[in-house]
DNA sequence: AATGAATGAGGATTCATTCAT
DNA sequence: TATGAATGAATCCTCATTCAT
C-alpha cells in the first residue's frame, strides 16, 4: 500500500536529514537511501521542502499535545507534573534521536522561514504550558520564586546537549565509538535521574 | 591590507553560515555580503571549506584554553571555577552568538567528518576539564556526588538552548521581534543568575 | 530511443576530442555538436571521463580481438596473417580517423593515468600477438631474425603517421587542402602496398 | 641573468607540456614546477600560448636546418643521406623525449590553427628535402622506385610509436617500468638499427 | 500510479590574465 | 624588474523539478 511506501520514506529521510541537514541532502541521496525512484518523491511529497514538512507537522504536534494534557491535567501535582515532562523529553529524544537532531538543526537555521516559524511557535507553547505549571507551583509555595522560562530551556537544552553526538555519550559511559548509547536503558535512566535531581534541587522548598 | 580584508570575509560569513547553515550558504552569497569578488574567496581561503575550517579553528581554540587555564588554576576554590566557566560560556555565546550557532550546527551534522570530529573533540576535552574541577569539589567534600559530565552538559545545553533564537528570548523577556536580545545586559544577567542558582543547589552541601 | 541518441553524442564526441584533445574539448563544446542540454550529457555518461571512456572501451576491444583472432588462426601461414594485421590497422585507422586520433593523443598523455594504462596495457597485448605470429615464421624459417616488437611498432607508427593531419596526406596525393584523403580508396591502397612491401622486403627469406 | 631563467622554466614547461598536454597544463602547475612567480610566467613570455610557441619555434628550426644540410650536401651519398636522417630523428626524439612527445600532440590536434599550421608546414619541407634525396636514388638506379614520402612517414613513424610511452619500450627491453629507457644507449643502437635494416631492404637493388 | 528522460538554474572551483605597486 | 592581489570568464558537475508515457 501507498503509505507504508511513504512512511518507509519518511523513515529513511529522518536519517539523513539528521546526519547532514536538509541542504546537505540530495534528493537523489533521499531516494536512494529508501530505494525508490528519484521522480517519485516528488510524486508523494511535492517537493523536497514537502517531504520535510510532512515529517516534522506529524510529529511535532504529538509531543505538543502530550505537554498540553500534562498541564491540563488535575490529578497530578506540580512536581510530578515537571517529572513527566522530563521523562518526556527525554525518552523522546532517545527514542528518536534522528528526528530531534533534524528539528535541532531546523530550529537553528532562518532559511526556510516558515517552518523556522512554526517550529519556534510550537516551542512557546511548550514554553507557556510549562510556565503554568511552575507558576502555579510557586503560588502553592511548592517551588520556589524561580525563572520559569529557563528552567524548561534547561530541561530541554540538557536533553539536546546529550543528542549532539553518539560519540559524546560514549565517552560519558565509557563505551567505544560504535556503541549506540541511546538504546542503552541505564544511560536514559541516568540522564532522567540527573535533569529531575537538577530541578528538585532548584524548585523545591527544602 | 589584506588581513582586513580577510578578517571583514571572516565576519560576514560567520553570519550567513550561522543563518543558513554550510551547505544553506553558497559561496555567491558569501560574495555578495562581503561585497568581494567570488573568486576572491577562494583566492584567500582555498574553498569554502577553507573559509569554515580557519573560522572555526581560530575561535575554538580561545575557548578551550580558557576553560583549561582556570582548570589548572592553583588559587580558585572549586564553586568559584564553576561560576566562572558558567560566566565564560553565556558571555562567549551571547556576545558571538551568531558563530555559537554555527559550531552547534556542525555539532549535529556528520557530514563534514573532519570538522565534525574536531569540535567532538574540543568538546570531550572541555568536558574533561570541567570534570576534573567538580571531582576535586566531591573529594574536598564541598560538592554532593553529582554526575559531572551531565552538569557540563546542563551548563552548555541551556545556553545554547537560549541561542537557538531570538524570537524565543524576545518572548521571555517581553520584547517584540526585531529587539537583539543577545546584547541585553540584564538578559545576560538573568541567565547567569539562573544557571548558577541551579547549579549551585544542585552541587553543594547544605 | 535513448541508445541512438547516446550513439549520436559519442560519434560528435570523437569529432571533438579527435579535434580538441580531451582538455581542450568542454562539455559545453561536447553538447552544442551533439545539439543536446549539457546536464544531459552528465546524465547519460555521469561526466566528461566517463564519455571519453566509454568511448574508448567499447572500441579498443574490437581491434584487439580481431589481432587475437587472427593470431590464433591455425589455417593462415604467417606472412599472410601479417598482411592482414596490416590491412587491419590501415583500414581501421583510415575508417575512423577521429576515433584513432584520439586514442593516439591519449596514449602521448599521462594525465589521466587509468586510461592511459588501459590504452598501454591493450597496445602490449596487440605487440605480444603479433610477436608470436613473427616468432614462429622465424622458427619455421621463413622469416629473417628481426626485432618483432619493432616491426609491429613500424606498421602501427607509420599508419599513425598518416594520421596526423589530413593537410600532409594531401601534399602526397596532389589534392587541395580541402580533400578527404582518408576516404580516398586509392590512397588506401598506395599505403597498405607500402608497408607490405617495406615489411616483406625486412622479413622474408629471399 | 634573465635568460637563465627562462631558459630553466622553458625546460620545466617541456616537461609539463609533454606529460599533460597544453590545455592540461595550467600555469599554474607551469609556475610551481618552474619555482618561479605565476605573474612573472605572463611577464616574461606574454601568455601561455606565446611560452608554447616560443618553445617549439626554437626547436623545431633546428632538426629541419639539419635535415637540409643534409639534403643538399654533395659529398655523401644518397643511402649514407638516409642513415644520417635516421640517426638524427632517433637521436633527437630519444635525447629530448618530452619535446617531441608534445610536437606530436600538436600536430594531432588542430586547436591552436596557427601553431598546427607551422608544424604542418615544417613537416612538409622535411618530407621534400627527403624526398628529393630519395628520387636522385631512383634516378641513379641506387634505389628501388619507392614511394618516398610514405618511406619518410615510416622512419618518422617508427620512432614516435616508441616515443609514445616509456612503459611499452621497458616491455620490449626486459626492464621494470622505473626504467629510463631513451637515455639507454643499447635501446637507441636497436633501434637505430631496426629502421636502417628495415629501410635498406626496402631501398637498395638487390 | 509510477518512472525514465530531460533540463534550466545554480553549485564550487580553476582558469589565464591584468593591475598596482 | 618583479610580484602579490584581484578578477571576469569559463570550467565540470549536481541540483530539484517537470514531463511524456
Amino acid at each position: 500500500m501507498a503509505t507504508d511506501k511513504k512512511q518507509h520514506i519518511i523513515e529513511k529521510a529522518i536519517e539523513l536529514f539528521s546526519e547532514k541537514g536538509f541542504e546537505g541532502t540530495s534528493i537523489r541521496d533521499l531516494a536512494n537511501k529508501a530505494e525508490v525512484n528519484i521522480a517519485m518523491m516528488n510524486y508523494y511529497f511535492g517537493s523536497k521542502e514537502g517531504l520535510f514538512q510532512q515529517i516534522v507537522e506529524t510529529r511535532m504536534a504529538t509531543t505538543r499535545d502530550k505537554i498540553e494534557e500534562i498541564a491540563i491535567n488535575k490529578t497530578l501535582s506540580e512536581i510530578e507534573k515537571v517529572d513527566l515532562i522530563i521523562e518526556l523529553y527525554v525518552e523522546g529524544f532517545l527514542s528518536q534521536p534522528g528526528f530531534h537532531k533534524m528539528i535541532q538543526q531546523e530550529m537553528l537555521v532562518t532559511k526556510r522561514e516558515d517552518m523556522h516559524e512554526k517550529l519556534i511557535n510550537t516551542f512557546i507553547q511548550n514554553t507557556n504550558n510549562f510556565n503554568s505549571i511552575i507558576e502555579k507551583g510557586i503560588r502553592k509555595k511548592a517551588f520556589k520564586k524561580v525563572d520559569a522560562p529557563l528552567v524548561f530551556a534547561t530541561i530541554v537544552g540538557t536533553a539536546n546537549q546529550v543528542l549532539k553526538s553518539k560519540k559524546i555519550c560514549n565517552v560519558f559511559i565509557g563505551h567505544n565509538k560504535n556503541y549506540e548509547p541511546y538504546k542503552d536503558t541505564s544511560f536514559k535512566e541516568r540522564l532522567i535521574t540527573h535533569i529531575k535531581q537538577l530541578i528538585h534541587a532548584h524548585l523545591l522548598n527544602k
